[in-house]
DNA sequence: AATGAATGAGGCTTCATTCAT
DNA sequence: AATGAATGAAGCCTCATTCAT
């Protein structure tokens, strides 16, 4: 079952791979226009123009533009988390950590620049996921619920050893994933272009979860 | 000049009061559609529909489909923030607060309510803050600077009496309002519907803020 | 007969008399407008704000646009031929002319101020005399066949007193309107912002008609 | 430089022939709708449905309904003017003409025809060009000014025979023009269903106009 | 007499999608 | 596989006109 699961993003994110050229280009240029304008103000005649390729083609590869949004959104999300669903492959879980702190180092390090490359589909993701059906589901059954699990799985872990407060595990992810995402988004939507100090702030981000989570001491 | 500043607030929200009985459908009719929606994908027809006015109405009151979003988004943002930048009123900041913990709850008590009945205009806020160079404008003004100025006094204040770690003040103000934008943000948009416990989680979520930024104590 | 159409075209000019102030402001406003933008493309609300009245008034005087448009164009034509058509009056037709220059003279001198101050109208009228029935009616009863008849009259006469070539009627009075209107549309509303030293250019233009005109001589 | 404005004109033009079937239909349809009702009070609907196309594919050619008034509007007059500024055409500059006379009847027999096949086309431009700059821009440019060149070296060169009274350029040829105008507007447009005896009257108005300039003979 | 809010028809234009080539 | 002409529905907005105040 969970096999099956694995198995099905597997082939989400292989489907992406055979890309013909004009496809890729099709890809790249919807890409800008959907993160720069948002999804509704892009036409797929403006996505064909920058593309290079004529109107009829984009429709020639996606049934849809509908189906081209998901074409682009759904790979790379099951992407961003397959280190954290993905059996087999050398991840991050793999690795045994001593304390919280390490795991979050951890995570950030692996992670960083792969949201780094893809900010743009991410950027498209946090806009369109409320208004498409169709990427919510894909969201909750790909994504949200294998991530949940397993970080529920590692915050029991260290909530047992003693190293985070007995919260409840919503709560602890809640906290965790909004300093970390209020980081991200400040550090690369808010102020890109800023000159920031990625190894201190990431250092200082980590410190003020493992702070705020960590029992009382006395 | 800073006295301009709040009686440039203080005008744009009095021009939203004087609105004709048709006028306050139009803009109950064009947040619960842009919110639903998106901007974009909302046609003005759909609105004057909702609304129950001539389409052309709307355009007799409103210049623009755009200008009807920024007379949506503006005034609610400036209200959001009023507490925070308005002299002469009694606002959060000219009691005094012994701990930054006290100060926060005093903050999230004011304005929790105000967030909750204007989540809409929020959601719009955030979903077109992007793409609408006139918002950003306005939202630079009007808010993010005079809120960062205030804040900021507030910050070094309990900087000073010891109970913040000496970090850069954006970064404790990027880690507060990432914790607790997170939790609205959870709270009313991902799951509005579970059962919570409101008191609980915002106590919950101020101490997770005080000891993350709690300084070493040895 | 006769009468009676002087009659009629004494009452449409009295009728232009009676404004309220509110209504000449109208007037006024229309007349530049339609002059500037084309009948068609001007709109009835550009042509309140600019008299400076509400929109609904310019509909309390006048039944609808087209009607505004007639109450501008009509009088003006009649009045500008009144000196040709209205007995009892003392027009250029009471005097008797020697020759058929002065009789030119005579009515350019009369008329040439008039067209000046009547600019605007007179270019709505060309303008959309093609395109509104109601008006060629107008124009047909009460200013092309008054005048062709006393026209015909007149170079009869010049053309019995052996003065003008024998070619027929219309041609003549054909060459003579073209050279005349050729000259008036050329200073007027083509190089409006010339130099222009009038007197001159009249005396050749009539210099050019009579000419034209003037029967072999030999 | 004469040669790249020819070059010019002779590519305006060219990109007029290029046309599909659907667009010929397209341009047929604006010509009778924009001459009958005017350009303004002309819908784009009006077109397509005569035309027998979707709305749409008018803007499929025509970026504009004002694209669509230049296309028709420009190549026309251009190619009104072409024997006057084309080099290498056999035009009616390139014979010697031993009068001003023939000359004129040289060019009046040369344009007769096109003038009478593209009237509608023409009635357009003179409606139409106090309204837009943009035509107005082409006109002067392409049109008036090489126009204007051609024609001052010939009645130059008619004066210094002797043939033409000693006036200003600009006079003979306002003379000229407002009375070949003035003919054909009444021929084709006041009064386009009298039986006309076209020979006569070319022959009589150019009479007309050598008397005119004919210089005193005495 | 004057106002101006309200209307809804219609104008120009864009767009996703189809289909013949 | 790729093109791009064609479509017609729908979008935003303007307008002449009406009517309650």
């Amino acid at each position: 079952m969970e096999q099956k699961l694995s198995d099905k993003i597997k082939k989400i994110n292989e489907e992406h791979m055979k890309v013909t050229e004009k496809q890729s280009k099709i890809i790249e240029a919807a890409i800008e226009e959907f993160s720069r304008n948002g999804y509704a103000s892009t036409s797929t005649s403006q996505i064909a123009k920058k593309a290079g390729v004529a109107e009829g083609t984009i429709f020639r590869h996606y049934k849809n533009k509908k189906n081209l949004l998901l074409s682009i959104v759904t790979p790379t999300m099951t992407k961003l988390i397959a280190p954290f669903v993905m059996d087999g492959f050398d991840t991050v879980f793999d690795k045994k950590f001593d304390t919280f702190g390490d795991f979050l180092k951890a995570i950030l390090k692996n992670r960083v620049d792969f949201i780094r490359e893809n900010l743009s589909i991410l950027k498209i993701f946090m806009q369109e996921i409320s208004f498409h059906p169709e990427l919510q589901e894909n969201y909750k059954e790909y994504i949200a619920q294998p991530l949940f699990k397993r970080l529920e799985n590692t915050i029991i872990h260290f909530q047992d050893k003693g190293q985070i407060k007995n919260l409840p595990v919503h709560t602890v992810i809640r906290f965790t994933a909004s300093t970390v995402v209020g980081f991200l988004f400040t550090r690369h939507i808010i102020y890109p272009d800023m000159n920031w100090n990625d190894d201190k702030e990431i250092e200082q981000t980590i410190n003020l979860i493992i702070n705020g989570l960590s029992p009382e001491t006395d």
